[in-house]
RNA sequence: CGCGGGGUGGAGCAGUCUGGAAGCUCGUCGGGCUCAUAACCCGAAGGUCAUAGGUUCAAAUCCUAUCCCCGCUACCA
């Protein structure tokens, strides 16, 4: 395959403070489908990822475990290159910022740049928290106070070293207006512009002296250099930048690089502050950096005081590491948050990974050996119907192309699943089975195995970016080579007449998602339900499977809510609704406006009048614009039909059920 | 009025720039098939495209207002 030259890309450094979650484990594999992609395509790749390792942080982590910062950070560093490699993740190269050529190349970018000018020493002026030994902006305060310990702060100085940021910023402005491809996607640019840029640029303070744990700044011993000058540069570094000129062939070769993949998050330090170190060490800018979104568990962010931090090697465990690949990749928009639940995680991967495509190879070598004895030859007999098949197959290529072109690599996904979908829809189109009764059709048979073979090896080489294992097992079964991507797009992937293995191992076992659960129960013992249902709200099943209990609860916690009846005393419909009504309710004494969801079943007439049983200590709510101060509990079926709850006898409303 | 993104069948999304019969995946229901992993294929149900106005022969798409979500708002990696 041509060269097309070079491709340099780089995932952020994980920052060595723990181990990565599914969402920090997110992009490395999104960078390896990239890596493997382009490579695939014919460039020269080189792939970097690594460890950002100085900072307060990681000093306080190491103190807090009685044990040195770099023996912390060497754990940390270990587990994150054990989690990459788990995911068969292809970096060319793990950098560490404890790497001794990086650290002595920091010194010597921040020697450089200090001597030419753009960086001074100042005063950096905030407001401190003695307590807390920390700095903070006045957005940063929480009602004045330390957001960290609630306690007063007060305004300070300390001696640090700063760069002139708004020398630069001008031109990286017209920079990034030139280059609408340089911020993706598109939208962060804005927010660069509209919040950094256009309101002008404070210059950023570069060094520390409130904690140790940094690249000392060599003329200054008593300040480190700040971690976002240290770590932005190993994309230099790593390569072999020198500062002094002396810069490696390697570098020479490959900066610019092609591709900084990040987080969304850090994209201010990405587009802004990273590119400005740039232009004043006269080195050419990146040519994109994507900031992409967050894969999410649940409807929240994963956070270690949720209970709800799901790590890479949980899944791999249960779903295997190109099921997990598959997920991330698959569950991504371009630009929007993923989720991630047990339940899409099962359903993708029966779905897609186990139905789709594992059980399409499986009926088609099994096809291969029972009609063939697994040697398969085109016989050349064709109908329309493979000019179908194949419009779908061969045009695959092209739009997976393109679509990585642009990063679209969940897109990628779907449309190679879309080949593998029409090659089964083919099977039920030409049905082998029948053929396969009439003698006079065996050469016909023969070519829509062969069709089906051919297609299969194009699906497997397009997918081998993403699923590398799988489709390497693939092609195995098939005893056939992976065709060059471009081969991709034109008949013959798959020679005459190979024979196909006899065995042909399940490449995705289909999982149960209850079988899931009990382990993933197991694992997170402590899960949390929601604790607020609407009373309309929808139950699990309606169906004679077993009911998914809720987390048992104690006495206490069911203590905690209280139940009174209530009496109707006048009813509504919610005019911006078409499931709401609107009540006032007597408890007791009090009168209670609630909206409730029962539309459908109940009107407004017969409402008035009925004693009810309603939550009376739940936080008021606004449905439809309306405030609603309690919940009318129903039986509901699940089926959108349900019934009131009453009292079996009259009693006056205001009484507690328990 | 700090800036920006978004609200589309049960779930997740596309479509909005360049108005012209509301689409995809999953789920549900019905049918078909039997090579295969209770799989695969076909069909159906289900949405007044957040709300209210306006422009137009025609609006999910353009304009105005309102409501609700979510990012970003600088030196924390």
């Amino acid at each position: 395959m041509e060269n097309k030259g070079k491709y340099y890309l780089t995932t952020a450094i994980a920052y060595a403070s723990g181990k990565p979650h599914i969402g920090n484990t997110y992009e490395i594999v999104l960078a390896d489908a990239i890596a493997r992609f382009k490579r695939q395509e014919g460039y020269d790749v080189f792939f970097q990822t690594g460890t950002d390792e100085h900072g307060q942080k990681i000093e306080e982590k190491a103190a807090a475990a009685g044990i040195t910062p770099k023996e912390f950070v060497d754990r940390a560093a270990g587990e994150i290159k054990r989690i990459w490699d788990m995911m068969n993740t292809s970096y060319d190269k793990f950098i560490r910022t404890t790497d001794a050529d990086h650290e002595l190349q920091i010194q010597k970018i921040f020697r450089r740049l200090y001597e030419q000018g753009d960086i001074y020493k100042g005063a950096y002026e905030g407001m401190y928290c003695t307590p807390c030994e920390s700095f903070w902006t006045s957005s940063q305060l929480v009602d004045g106070k330390c957001p960290d310990c609630g306690r007063p702060v007060s305004p300070a100085k300390e001696e640090a070293y700063f760069f002139k940021m708004s020398k630069y910023a001008d031109r990286l402005i017209e920079h990034i207006e030139s280059h609408p491809e340089f911020i993706q996607p598109v939208a962060r640019k804005n927010e660069m512009m509209n919040n950094f840029l256009k309101p002008g640029l404070q210059d950023l303070c570069v060094s520390r002296t409130s904690f140790k744990w940094g690249i000392p700044v060599d003329f200054d011993t008593k300040h480190v250099v700040y971690v976002w000058l240290d770590a932005l540069s190993n994309y230099a570094t790593g390569i072999g930048y020198d500062a002094e000129g002396d810069s490696t062939d390697q570098y020479k070769k490959y900066w610019p690089a092609d591709l900084h993949l990040i987080g969304k998050d850090i994209i201010r330090f990405h587009t802004i502050y990273w590119p400005i170190f740039l232009m004043a060490l006269g080195e050419p800018l990146p040519k994109q950096v994507f900031g992409h979104p967050w894969l999410l568990v649940g409807d929240g962010k994963m956070s270690k005081s949720k209970g709800n931090t799901i790590y890479a090697d949980t899944l791999v465990d249960l779903f295997g590491v190109d099921a997990v690949r598959y997920f991330m990749i698959h569950e991504m928009p371009f630009d929007n948050d993923g989720v991630f639940t047990w339940d899409t995680m099962v359903e993708r991967y029966n779905s897609d990974l186990a139905n789709t495509m594992g059980n399409l190879v499986k009926r088609t070598i099994s096809m291969s050996n029972q009609y063939f004895g697994g040697v398969i030859e085109n016989k050349g007999v064709s109908e329309p119907v493979d000019d179908d098949l194949y419009a779908v197959v061969l045009g695959t290529r092209d739009k997976v192309v393109e679509l990585m072109q642009t990063l679209h690599a969940a897109d990628c996904l779907t449309e190679i699943l879309n080949l593998f979908k029409r090659c089964n829809k083919y099977i039920d189109e030409t049905e082998p089975w029948v053929l396969v009764k009439d003698e006079a059709k065996k050469d016909r048979l023969a070519t829509v195995l062969y069709n089906l073979l051919d297609s299969i090896t194009i699906g497997a080489a397009l997918i081998h970016s993403f699923l590398p294992e799988t489709s390497e097992a693939i092609l195995k079964q098939l005893n056939t080579e992976m065709p060059e991507l471009d081969a991709c797009g034109s008949r013959g992937a798959f020679r005459t007449g190979t024979k196909v293995t006899d065995d042909p191992a399940t490449l995705f076992e289909r999982k149960k998602f209850a079988d899931i659960m009990k382990i993933v129960n197991e694992i997170y013992p402590q899960k949390k339900e929601e604790p607020e249902e609407k009373a309309s709200g929808q139950p699990e099943d309606g169906k004679e499977e077993e009911i998914r209990h809720k987390e048992e609860i104690t006495i206490d916690d069911f203590d905690r809510m209280e139940f009174r009846i209530g009496e109707i005393i006048k009813c509504e419909a919610v005019e911006k609704s078409k499931k709401l009504l609107c009540m006032q309710v007597k408890i007791g004494n009090e009168m209670r406006q609630i909206v409730s969801g029962i539309r459908k079943v109940y009107t407004p007439e017969e409402m008035v009048g009925k004693k009810v049983m309603v939550v009376t200590n739940l936080k008021p709510a606004k449905l439809a614009g309306l405030q609603s101060e309690g919940m009318i509990l129903c039986a509901d079926d699940g089926e959108g039909s349900f019934c009131l709850m009453r009292p079996e006898k009259d009693v006056p409303s205001g009484v507690e059920v328990c």
